[in-house]
DNA sequence: ATATGTGCAAATCTTTTGCAAATTC
DNA sequence: GAATTTGCAAAAGATTTGCACATAT
C-alpha cells in the first residue's frame, strides 16, 4: 500500500462547470451481463466500488485479505482482467512513480485526466469540456471507435513547482 | 520484434493545419547536456531517432545486436533511462495489446495521442490543436508544470469498426 | 450435475542491480 | 589517471498459468 498518493489524491473535476462525477454499481453491471457472482468477486469490487483511492493488485490483495485471509493472488488479476474486459474499470499507471505495477479505478461517467507530481507524488484528477472535444475529434478525423482513452501526465503540482523554484 | 503494428503505424499529424511535426537530434541534445558518448549510446541513440516505428527495450537489443552483438540487454535499458531522464524520448504502453512492455519515441516538437485498434493491431498518431488546448488548461486551471504528457486511446480503427459490423 | 471459478505453486516476462573489467575524456 | 559505463549473472517485481479441488447456478 503505497503511501505517497494520499496527498491531494482525487481532487476530480475541477474545472468549472462540471457536472457531478458519477460511477455505475459494478456489482449491478456485473450481473447484468451475466457474469457469475463469486464470494471473492463479490469482496473485489466492493473494495474497487468504494476504495477513495487508485489500488495496484497487491492493495487489493491486501485489503481484501484482512476480510477473507485465504483469497489469492490469482484471483485479484483474474478478477481484474474481468472488470477490464467487461468495460467496468480503467487501467493507470500514474507515471510509473511507483515502478511499473498499474492502478486501477471504477469507470465513471466522465473521462478524466490523471496527473502525477513527479516530486510529492501527489495524484490530481481533471475533466473538462476540452477533453470530451478533444475525443469527438479523434473519433471524427480518425475514423475511430473509441473504447478506452488514458491521459496522463507527469510534471509539478502547483505546491512542489514553487518549493523547487 | 512484433509485426502487428507494421500496418497503418505512424499516421501522424491528420489534423487539418497541422504544422510539420520534427524531432530534434538525440545526439545533438546529450552532447548539449555534457553526457558522455559511448559507442553503445551511439548505436542506440542512432537506431531510436531513425526508426519509423515504436520500439520496445527487446526490439531495441535486437537491432542493436546486428552492428554490436556483444551489447547488453543492461546497457539498452540503462540508455532508455538516460534518455527518458534528459526528456528526450517519450514512454508508451499502446494500450498493452503485446504485453506489459513499454515502447519509445523521441520526442517532437509537437505532443500527440497514440490510437491503438484491438483488432489489428495498428497504431494512429494524432495531433491537433485541440490537444495542446486542453494541455494549457490542465497547466493553468490545476496549476501544474506540465513535462510529460501521454494520451492512448484503445478501441477499432476505422478498417476494423466496419469489419466487425 | 455441470460448468465455472479458486487456491496453490511454479513459470514467465520485463526490468533492475552488484560488481569486476573495460572505456571515455 | 580518474570517473563513468559496460557486460555478466543473478535478483527483483508484476503478472500469468496448469491443474486438482471447491463452488455457484
Amino acid at each position: 500500500m503505497s503511501i505517497a498518493f494520499v496527498a491531494i489524491d482525487s481532487q476530480l473535476g475541477r474545472s468549472g462547470n462540471n457536472p457531478q462525477i458519477t460511477r455505475p454499481s459494478l456489482m449491478k453491471e456485473l450481473v447484468a451481463r451475466g457474469v457469475r457472482i463469486t464470494a471473492q468477486r463479490r469482496l473485489l469490487v466492493e473494495i474497487m466500488q468504494n476504495s477513495p483511492r487508485h489500488l495496484d493488485a497487491a492493495d487489493l490483495l491486501e485489503i481484501a485479505k484482512k476480510e477473507d485471509p485465504g483469497i489469492d493472488r490469482a484471483t485479484v488479476y483474474r478478477t481484474i482482467a474481468l472488470l477490464k474486459n467487461c468495460g467496468l474499470i480503467d487501467e493507470l499507471d500514474l507515471m510509473h512513480l511507483q515502478g511499473e505495477k498499474h492502478y486501477y479505478e471504477a469507470k465513471t461517467n466522465r473521462d478524466h485526466c490523471h496527473m502525477a507530481c513527479f516530486r510529492c507524488g501527489a495524484i490530481m484528477e481533471y475533466a473538462s469540456p476540452a477533453f470530451e472535444k478533444l475525443k469527438q475529434e479523434m473519433a471524427k478525423e480518425g475514423g475511430f471507435l473509441i473504447r478506452v482513452v488514458r491521459l496522463e501526465v507527469g510534471g509539478f503540482c502547483r505546491r512542489c513547482r514553487k518549493a523547487a523554484a
